[in-house]
DNA sequence: TTTCAATGTTACCTTTTTGTTATATATTTT
DNA sequence: AAAATATATAACAAAAAGGTAACATTGAAA
């Protein structure tokens, strides 16, 4: 993901924090997102879905802490990375804050190169988190970073789609994917192929997977099984 | 299963993740074992057989590899998971893991979050529950997402008009449907067919589901007793 | 009880859907 | 640009599903 792609929301009452902080993190190519208190805090994270929340923890409304508690109990937000600032020496802050479920915290005063150093950290433990792409399902273990897969050990490489195809059917075992989701997932619904294309795409990966694991569902789709 | 029946074992030579782990599964309501090695790891699996191994890779005395494949080997822990914990960019590790048998792995640092919703990820198939589309009556379970049934737990696939059939009975057990309703919500209201169709599809569902949860009501329709 | 319309049953036919192979067309790599 | 690799399609084969006709059976009303 490039830095341009990455939404930051940075939540304080003060609004001299608010610029400094914004303009040194848009600086390094961050999307910069701002709220005063955590009700708006709450409420832009929901609309906007950040991948990283800044969150003061002494605020109007509704503190830093429990704006975090609200966050976390967002389904969608569960992967959002949350960073508290606060006053320095402010031991309870910070245990608070990790009960909260926040991931790191920021100690005023602000050193600008700190805190952009912090968030560089931060996000790359949160990029490479995003790349555990690794399914292990039976003897198969497929890895959606490298685009590869192993069999029983034995690496195998696949064609891009049918990676895709394989990816799609293996996020859900067991589960039927209608011939439409798979068009619309792999494909792309845009893209029109002809009807026998998923059929000889499913036909390649029982050549090189094995025979079993996908099953036809007549007038409906196909499904992997374990 | 209930959660307190489920058997978690710890192992790691850091006292500290013993606990941080430890006290986050707990908290969850399984059941916690520890061990600090490898060898101890192994001969408290084999006396306590738990449903879930937790393993740090790096250990004195034997390895968290080493403990996996020896696991392994005790064919009464045939189907206990294992998952490893290993520090992160350690692809090595990964591979190997899965190599000698680990169902799935966590780096680190750990993120209690992820942890735990790792291990519940893990465990769920121990869990029949947490499923949209089924739906049970009955000895009688129909899976929507997977376009299968089970009847007293053996597996039946239904071609797709007798499980849109069946589904739609199912959908208000007692209810009697009429046939002009059978026909519009499984065949719909355009195509056009023969009197008999449906009593010829739920003959087939009479023999595969059994001839009792059919009821006819004549000169009405059909409907699906338990 | 008899009647008759509604439903059950069977075997068979038709249509639909999917599988398979060969071939054409991109696309990427060298 | 040539070669190698991917992807899509066409055309046919195979299989499964769906539908129907013809007859049997049932059960409620006369």
């Amino acid at each position: 993901m490039d830095k341009k792609d990455i939404k930051i929301l940075l939540v304080d009452d003060e609004p001299d924090i608010l610029e400094i902080v914004g303009y040194n993190l848009s600086a390094e190519g961050y999307q910069i997102i701002t709220a005063e208190n955590g009700l708006q805090a709450v409420k832009k994270a929901k609309k906007e879905e950040p991948h990283l929340i800044i969150l003061d923890v002494m605020m109007p409304e509704m503190d830093g802490i429990e704006a975090c508690e609200q966050i976390r109990k967002i389904p969608k937000l569960k992967d959002t990375l949350i960073t508290f600032l606060t006053a320095r020496g402010e031991d309870y802050s910070q245990v608070a804050g990790f009960d909260a479920g926040a991931d790191d915290y920021i100690t005023k005063p602000i050193k600008p190169k700190v805190l952009v150093s912090k968030v560089k950290a931060l996000l790359r433990r949160y990029k490479q988190e995003e790349k555990d792409g690794m399914l292990k399902i039976g003897n198969l273990v497929i890895d959606r970073d490298e685009y590869k897969i192993s069999l029983k050990g034995e690496e195998i490489i696949l064609p891009r789609k049918e990676f895709e195809l394989l990816s799609l059917l293996t996020s859900k075992p067991g589960k039927v994917f209608k011939r439409d989701e798979i068009l619309d997932k792999v494909w792309g619904n845009e893209v029109i192929v002809g009807g026998r294309t998923i059929d000889v795409h499913i036909r390649k990966l029982r050549e090189k997977i094995g025979d079993d694991s996908f099953k036809t569902v007549k007038g409906v789709g196909y499904k992997f099984v374990d």
